[in-house]
RNA sequence: GGGUAGGUGCCCGAGCGGUUAAAGGGGGUAGACUGUAAAUCUACUGGCUUACGCCUACGUUGGUUCAAAUCCAACCCUGCCCA
């Protein structure tokens, strides 16, 4: 093992608070590997970015030889959780929640190394609580304690609702620290809270409390909100290429830096242009998911998509005509055949309303027109989506 | 349990018998611009295989009325105050 020193200086790269550095000292100066904890709740079955960052951190640790304990929170899935701002997460079923466990410790994989990974689920031990466990565990929490949850507290300040099982579960990520022993714990600075109720517990309980180590916070494509799947605002570890390279490009300047540090782990180099640099984040990001290759398919897809906007050379999904020749016909169809996506009649005739639909460059605009199609055309359908046709 | 204020479209929020698919804002989508960034301007923003037509929508269920998100009743839910 590397002296503490550079332990200390890797591990707390990028992190927002680590309480306390001192403890973490101690811990690493035993010399034996720390058991450190993250929890996800397999609420989505995908990883995002976001996720990664907590997930880089952890592959550090075992870098350095300490062992991680993955939590996957499938009894908290099931109650559902308080999501971010006021809004209840919906719970999910049972199978549901381990169907998401399944793709997600798989994802997870692609940046931890599964033989120094543990992998536990807390209903294991939720689930076979009884009731008087769990009162003698309440007993230890105050109210009032709770509260100084910032988000508790502006829904209580609001006069919104706060359901008395949300608040059980910054407890429950506590005692999930308990059970597995935890040393360290890591997670998304708005995880603070929970991860100091978990050393509270572990004190209680004779354990040598934890050391909070928390992560900043990866805002989603809009550039505002916490990137999750439920906002739709994330880029998932296993979609493919030119979908991450594109989702990439649409990430605010001002984010890059950010992402540049938290995604791939390195310092953005501010001399570049913006575009180019956001283009060699995003073929960065291609190739350390997919290959280096694949990284600058996906940049020369993307210049010849968007930048040139030369269609005509470009590889686009292609779509045959079917028996509908009318414009709004096809332009459904090309939506579900390579998009997969099925908007409405209505959402179709906005678009072709407002300029969006394109065939061969020309607007086409009225959803009743049959133009004479022909092989190869190309049919833009908004912004991002385009299609070859084959009659 | 008592009192009181409320429950409106993705979110916030107006409306308080007809002209209301429902003001305004946010968000979202599209167009112009352009770097799939930002800013700005503009349009759109319930659904229907093709619509000056139909269907669904203002907590739920009934009722009054030619006509209800708007009035009445019961019920469900939330905040606040009291117990």
């Amino acid at each position: 093992m590397l002296p503490v020193s550079e332990q200390l200086e890797i591990l707390q790269r990028g992190t927002v608070t680590i309480h306390s550095e001192k403890e973490l000292a101690a811990k690493l100066a035993r010399g034996k590997p720390l058991r450190v904890k993250l929890g996800v709740d397999p609420t989505a079955p995908d990883i995002h970015l976001g996720h990664a960052v907590g997930l880089r951190k952890l592959r550090q640790f075992q870098e350095l030889g300490h062992h991680i304990v993955l939590i996957i929170g499938d009894f908290t899935a099931m109650i559902g959780d308080p999501s971010g701002r006021s809004s209840t997460r919906p719970p999910l079923t049972h199978d549901e929640a381990m169907a998401n466990a399944k793709t997600f410790t798989e994802q997870a994989f692609l940046l931890l190394d599964k033989a120094k990974t543990e992998v536990v689920f807390n209903g294991d031990w939720f689930a076979r609580m009884s009731f008087m466990e769990v009162i003698k565990l309440n007993a230890r929490v105050t109210l009032n304690q709770m509260m100084q949850r910032e988000d508790f507290k502006n829904r209580f300040g609001q006069g919104h609702e706060i359901r008395l099982h949300e608040i059980q579960y910054p407890i429950m990520q506590g005692w999930d620290s308990v059970v597995v022993r935890a040393d360290v714990e890591i997670g998304g600075s708005d995880q603070l809270f929970n991860i100091l109720v978990g050393r509270d517990l572990q004190k209680e309980e004779g354990q040598e409390p934890q050391v909070v180590m928390t992560l900043p916070l990866l805002e989603g494509l809009d550039g505002v909100k916490k990137m999750s799947k439920s906002l739709g605002n994330y880029v998932g570890l296993t979609e493919p290429p030119k979908e991450m390279f594109g989702k990439l490009m649409s990430i605010p300047d001002e984010l890059m830096a950010k992402y540049y540090l938290l995604v791939l782990g390195e310092v953005m180099d501010k001399t570049l242009h913006p575009m180019e640099a956001k283009k060699q984040l995003a073929a960065k990001c291609v190739a350390s998911y997919h290959s280096t290759a694949a990284g600058q398919e996906a940049r020369a897809d993307f210049e010849t998509r968007f930048s040139k906007r030369d269609l005509e050379h470009a590889d686009l999904p292609v779509v045959k005509i079917g028996e509908r020749r009318d414009v709004l016909g096809v332009v459904l169809q090309a939506y579900a055949e390579a998009f997969q996506t099925n908007p409405s009649g209505g959402e179709v005739r906005r678009l072709l309303q407002g300029g969006s639909v394109q065939l061969n460059g020309e607007k086409l605009t009225d959803p009743k027109a049959a133009p004479a199609w022909k092989d190869g055309d190309v049919l833009k359908l908004d912004k991002k989506r385009q299609v070859r046709l084959s009659l």
